[in-house]
DNA sequence: TGGCTGACTTTCG
DNA sequence: ACGAAAGCCAGCC
């Protein structure tokens, strides 16, 4: 378990611009493994610890802030999205389209 | 060591 | 358009 791909996600995740959000997906892509999906979002378990990983520009592929409740009580994922000047509705991400950075388009 | 879990995604009904 | 199920793999008991 060298954990190099937890290391990935980090940097990716590090690299998400300023008021911009991606997919968990878009970063497993980008990684070149598409299916674990789901290990982006463990990753992202282990680096709620880490204040360096914007964790909460991470939502899935519908725009929806699935790991809203895994975030802390005191900063909520919404209110920091809000705070880059993104629309949250419904749990659901306002234009999620305009707002949405893929690293293997963008990053490239 | 073995098995369950999960901040997802895609596809079928 | 909505709901349910399968697939996938690494970490954690």
């Amino acid at each position: 378990m060298d954990g190099n791909f937890f290391h990935d996600v980090y940097e990716v995740v590090r690299l998400i611009p300023f008021g911009r959000v991606t997919s968990y997906g878009a970063i497993s892509r980008y990684l070149g493994a598409k299916n674990k999906a789901r290990m982006v979002g463990w990753a992202m378990n282990s680096a709620h610890s880490l204040s360096d990983i914007p964790a909460h520009r991470v939502v899935n592929q519908q725009g929806i802030l699935s790991g809203k409740d895994h975030f802390d009580p005191d900063s909520s994922m919404q209110s920091r999205l809000e705070a880059e000047g993104i629309i949250i509705q419904n749990n659901k991400i306002r234009h999620f389209k305009k707002v949405f950075w893929d690293p293997s388009s963008e990053l490239l």
